[in-house]
DNA sequence: GTTCACAAGGGGAAAAATCCCCTTTTTCTA
DNA sequence: TAGAAAAAGGGGATTTTTCCCCTTGTGAAC
């Protein structure tokens, strides 16, 4: 009795190695390969078998992981996926993990490794790596130290307005705006407004 | 005779699953999998047998694939390499093909399509997608309204160095700066610093 | 020869950002 | 309960950025 992995990933290339390399483990069959997760949410609708494994990729432009991730949620919570990645993005690894996804790997692994885990989901339900807990509390931390306003006033620094016109769309006097900036420096060890852009987008705070 | 192929690439997975890929392909056989440039070099100077083609991943950690491209272009300059990426970033693709690349080839590419490519690069000498092509012509336009000057200028303005040091930077006066500063200003239809930055990060001018 | 783009630069002023010194009130935590 | 953090804000000064008006010199294209 074969246990059944479904390959969710728009890199063609890719998913059909993995495929022909999955077949190749001993009780492990491919029951199909979608290019993103508007073709799984499909083959889930029509009721067709349910695979016991959902090989989930993050990045694709129709119906990405994330997306997927929330819509088995909520219409197939018991389902069991992994995600697969070529970067560590706390950002959506810790998305991901509170959507309920088992496992997140990265492509870096090696099939002997991708095969433990594969194991490690399907008979135990979950499996991390220690580079991926490791994002997940770094994640944690980052912006824990940022409040909720200064979130907001960050996003919309990282916009042409001057602060004034940022001090009028947060309905706050202009002082205040500028008491934010002040703690954002201190916070983030920056020196400029040029210094809070970069360092949202290195942080993934804000997302072009 | 088979033609041999040298995978690097630092995600194990994929060139793992790749290699197997290849190994189905008749008249094909990776001789080789290395992790990054590094490895692929010590290969080359040790004065093992080239392969008749390398498929160089282009985001590795180590020694990645621009790096790469540049060592074999001086020291191989006849060795025929393809490039395999996830997304196509039209800095890269420029970069590379200027090096020497014999083709660029996104993930996206199914199976059959991947044996064509690699056929048209040892058979013809060069294979590139309409995708990567039309890569390069947009690139080639988005850069060509800026002067070398210029380009140098929003480098240093996407840092958190003031105009003035900047200038010194740059062994001008700042009102030079500022005349570079207004320059850009109207070419690229931005009304501040702020407005520079996000434009430069968009556009992968500048890469974090 | 003429025109235009690029490179480099000037005087001067206004607007925006940064900095330095604070304040009060509310909420949360140890 | 005391103290710290968060939220909101003030007066005032300095620095930086942006803006407006220009300049000269060189090289390339027509």
């Amino acid at each position: 009795m074969s246990r059944t992995v479904a390959i969710v990933d728009d890199h063609t290339l890719f998913a059909q190695s993995l495929k022909n390399l999955i077949n190749t483990f001993d009780g492990y069959e491919v029951s199909g390969i979608y290019k993103n997760g508007r073709e799984l949410t499909h083959q889930f609708e029509a009721n067709r078998a349910k695979p016991n494994l959902v090989l989930l990729d993050i990045k694709m432009p129709i119906m990405d992981g994330p997306e997927t991730m929330c819509w088995l949620k909520e219409n197939y919570p018991t389902q069991k996926v992994l995600a697969l990645s070529m970067e560590d993005d706390e950002e959506t690894i810790t998305f991901m993990v509170k959507q309920g996804c088992r496992g997140y790997l990265l492509k870096d692994i090696d099939p002997d490794g991708f095969k433990f885990a594969l194991n490690k989901v399907i008979e135990e339900g979950y499996f991390y790596t220690d580079a991926v807990s490791d994002a997940i509390k770094n994640k944690e931390k980052s912006l824990s130290k940022l409040t909720k306003r200064e979130i907001e006033f960050l996003s919309l620094a990282c916009t042409e307005m001057t602060y004034k016109e940022v001090a009028s769309e947060m309905n706050l006097s202009p002082k205040t705006i500028d008491g934010y900036r002040e703690s954002l420096f201190q916070k983030l060890n920056v020196k400029s407004r040029t210094g809070l852009v970069l360092y949202a987008i290195k942080n993934r705070i804000l997302l072009l």
